[in-house]
DNA sequence: CGTGTAAGGAATTCTGACACG
DNA sequence: CGTGTAAGGAATTCTGACACG
């Protein structure tokens, strides 16, 4: 696993990265839009792919999707990933 | 600047990382082999690259070497890229 | 020299909820 | 729906120091 994906980012420091709020961050999670991993306190931890993937949502959202329909974008290009790799 | 050396990961996780406690990594700042950042509350901030480097450090320590010395081979490392920067 | 630890404080994050619209 | 905020608690980090050797 690359740098990109190591989930390894506090909240705080990817409010920095994105401009984003941890409220929006945190809404975006609870709508399974982003999946941060937990430190044994419970502190969520976020990889530099999440951090690209935040700003993504943002984009979108400000571009009048709901959060909803941002999910099932992301759930086919997640698919269409899958179908590439078995097909390569 | 790549993923590697930006400097986003708090001591906790760096400790998870390398296998070294907090204590072992703050003193081998003040003997000045590592270099994090620091957040607006004061927190430091390490890179993975810095992951990367306190590791070589304690593998050092582990073969006998002190501290200075590491400093001191670290420092010509520096140097020699530099060098090697400006002669290519 | 390199590392452990207890001490007290400050910064960070967490959850559940009320608010607006 | 998406986001702000105050609330109280828990986890994290910080510094300076004493200890051992």
């Amino acid at each position: 696993m690359s740098y990109r994906d190591k989930k390894v980012i506090t909240i705080g420091t990817v409010c920095e990265l994105t401009g984003l709020t941890d409220r929006q961050i945190r809404y975006y999670e609870e709508r399974k839009l982003v999946f941060p991993a937990r430190s044994k306190g419970g502190t969520r931890m976020y990889s530099f792919g999440d951090v690209e993937l935040l700003m993504e949502i943002a984009d979108k959202l400000e571009d009048g999707l709901h959060t909803h329909e941002i999910r099932k974008l992301h759930e086919k290009r997640a698919k269409s990933a899958v179908t590439d790799r078995v097909a390569n």
